[in-house]
RNA sequence: GCGGGUGUAGCUCAGUUGGUUAGAGUAUCGGCCUGUCACGCCGAGGGUCGCGGGUUCGAGUCCCGUCACUCGCGCCA
């Protein structure tokens, strides 16, 4: 017989009744009844139950273990009585008589209860996650993210991708996020950094004619987190040669609608093939972001030409200043109170918005001040121009234009959630095409990328040349599901002389791309094939199929909202030989912190991997 | 860096207008129980009310500061 298991606990069934079996297991739950014991005991797999009576002299043993001991059962398997039987329980038909246990391991008292679905606080649940990944809802979200990337690993082979690695130590590079830094013993005051993504390796594998490539790639990015952003993240990341913006859609599309839709639990998936193009200026306009959640069935309009002459002196002036006037619909509001609309403001000004305005209708009268003072013709107008009913009411944002986008965007997510709009049970996807290529810093004052410089520019060389730089858009797109920015990617620009003018609209010099870039370019000036692709997030993709809020949740080890591994003490102090070796002299609060770390937490113990 | 929320027993939470010895469930420990499956019953231990300061006769409760976690903004593909 095998040492520790001829079954596992899930396997057992009516057919096995009378069998010698040994299971192993953690001890789930455990029933005293004096004379009688119940254990439930659980792998990885299922849970049977082991019974023991005082004939067994497994009983007084199970007895004095606690929850979470791992032991061996031999025993035999019995059928349950009809009344007995256990319908939750695939293994519900039988129990296993236990003739004897060996006990594995004893578990200590425990930080958090495994067979309970209690929430507890997350530092408890990340300094102990070997405890938290037994419990039956992360256990699920682990192995359904592994079952998501060996999915999206088959669809992509089966589409001839090749799978490749790439660098983990790399070279820092100017744009984009910040890089972690990791220090070079060999080369003194010199610094590898971690991949944001391994952008230019897979540009390079096309130049090298390896045609289609994808990877589950890591990547790091030093930034502040969120609850869908984690500093170390999967990218499917993938690349294709000789390809149209069309051919990349093609080629994803049916991989992501694919995966969603074995995954999604009978939720509805826009099928592939049909997700919606929007363009960039019409999601700012219609949906005031850049990853709209098409769920919500409500679109933002843009007013201002209501609002050149007004009674509403406030509109009146910012429009009058250049800026503009945004409104979203509030249908079949008529019974609201003013409450409803007053709070919608303070929640406005709450996230630092200068103010939310309201017009509400109920049976074709308008009421509140904007309606008061534009007139009711001039409402009715709009009322009418927008398609509106007279128990809608409406929403005002007014500012400049970026300000007012921004807050009509997140009224549209607030009133459409307040009012229940938004759609349940479906996985709406879309892609966000024809980014611009340059936008003004206010800051800088100057033209600059607004994505990634490497995309390709809409009419090349040609529309660098001629076209006003802000107006010029790029070959560059985003897949978004229920407002999750699942992907960014784009056509990349292969042509070196087109790369030099881009970056010389953004105001950098031929000398500046050369020393930045010069893997890069010297490769695209020794026969480069156009290629682009795309990188979805695997993290997101299984945070929304798990239908979890957070990225934590799929993650087996993640760091904290303050990049902290708790269990592993990441980041930790180093010893100051560990130090020296890296040519890092630390100072101020960093030499501080050094200081005051305790001996032991300095001592290296050396230990080999494998 | 900024704003919101939370912080009371190992854990989940209650705690009134500031008022006697801060409670419940769960976990732990002890006892009872032969058919449970979130078993049940009896009992016990367990508290720097995040921390520091202030107001007050009196603070878990009010005020100020600070720390931790978290959500969002800034930042970030």
């Amino acid at each position: 017989m095998h040492a520790y298991r001829t079954h596992t606990c899930a396997q057992l069934s009516k057919a096995d009744v009378g069998e010698a079996v040994r299971l192993s297991g953690w001890v789930h739950r455990k029933r005293d009844h004096g004379g009688v014991l119940f254990v439930d005991l659980r792998d990885h797999y299922g849970i049977t139950q082991i019974v023991a009576d005082e004939d067994s002299p497994a009983l007084p043993v199970l007895d004095a273990l606690r929850l979470e001991s791992v032991v061996t059962i031999d025993g035999e398997v019995k059928a349950r009585d009809a009344a007995a039987v256990n319908a939750n329980l695939p293994t519900g038909e039988i129990e296993v008589f236990a003739r004897a246990v060996t006990v594995q391991s004893k578990a200590d008292d425990l930080p958090l209860i495994v067979n309970s679905a209690e929430d507890y606080p997350e530092e408890t649940r990340l300094k102990y996650r070997f405890v938290d990944l037994r419990r039956e809802r992360v256990h699920a979200n682990i192995m359904l993210r592994n079952k998501v990337i060996t999915s999206l690993r088959r669809r992509m082979t089966d589409q001839g991708f090749s799978e490749f690695q790439t660098p983990i130590l790399g070279a820092s590079s100017p744009e984009g996020a910040r890089d972690y830094l990791v220090p070079s013993r060999l080369h003194p005051g010199r610094f590898y950094a971690l991949p944001q993504a391994p952008q230019m390796f897979k540009q390079l594998l096309m130049v090298a004619g390896f045609d289609r490539y994808f990877q589950i790639a890591p990547c790091f990015r030093d930034e502040d987190l969120r609850a869908d952003r984690s500093p170390e993240f999967y990218q499917l990341d993938f690349e294709m040669s000789f390809v149209t913006q069309d051919d990349v859609f093609d080629a994803i599309e049916p991989v992501l609608a694919g995966v969603f839709e074995e995954f999604s639990g009978g939720k509805s998936v826009t099928p592939a093939g049909e997700f919606p193009r929007i363009p960039y200026a019409e999601t700012m306009l219609k949906y005031g972001t850049d990853k709209p959640d098409l769920r919500n069935p409500l679109v933002i309009s843009d007013v201002t030409e209501h609002f050149t002459s007004s009674g509403f002196g406030l509109f009146e002036k910012i429009v009058g200043g250049g800026g503009r006037v945004r409104v979203i619909p509030a249908p079949a509001t008529h019974e609201k109170s003013r409450k409803f609309f007053d709070d919608m403001n303070d929640w406005a000004r709450k996230e630092g918005f200068a103010g939310l305005g309201y017009v509400t209708r109920k049976g074709g009268e308008f009421g509140g001040p904007i309606a008061k003072n534009h007139g009711e013709e001039g409402m009715l107008k709009l009322y009418a121009e927008l398609g509106l009913g007279e128990n809608d009411g409406l929403f005002f944002a007014a500012g400049k234009e970026k300000d007012a986008a921004k807050l009509a965007g997140a009224a549209r997510t607030r009133v459409g959630e307040e009012l229940g709009l938004i759609e349940e049970n479906c996985f709406k996807f879309c892609w966000i095409v024809d980014f611009p290529m340059f936008e003004y810093d206010e800051e800088l004052k100057k033209v600059d990328f607004s994505h990634n410089p490497f995309s390709m520019p809409q009419g090349e060389m040609e529309a660098l040349e001629n076209t006003d730089p802000l107006e010029i858009k790029a070959w560059q797109y985003d897949i978004v599901c229920n407002g999750y920015e699942l992907s960014s990617g784009a056509i990349r620009n292969h042509k070196p002389e087109i790369m030099y003018k881009a970056f010389e609209i953004a105001g950098y010099t031929r000398e500046d791309v050369d020393a930045n870039f010069s893997g890069m370019i010297e490769a695209f000036k020794l026969g480069a094939p156009p290629h682009g692709g795309s990188a979805p997030g695997i993290d997101r993709i299984v945070m929304l199929l798990a239908d979890e809020p957070n990225i934590r949740e799929v993650i087996a080890f993640p760091l904290n909202q303050r990049a902290q591994d708790l269990m592993m003490g990441a980041p930790s102090v180093v010893s100051a030989r560990q130090l020296r070796d890296v040519h890092i002299r630390l100072s101020g609060e960093a030499l501080e912190v050094q200081k005051d770390a305790s001996e032991a937490e300095t001592t290296r113990v050396d230990q080999a991997g494998e």
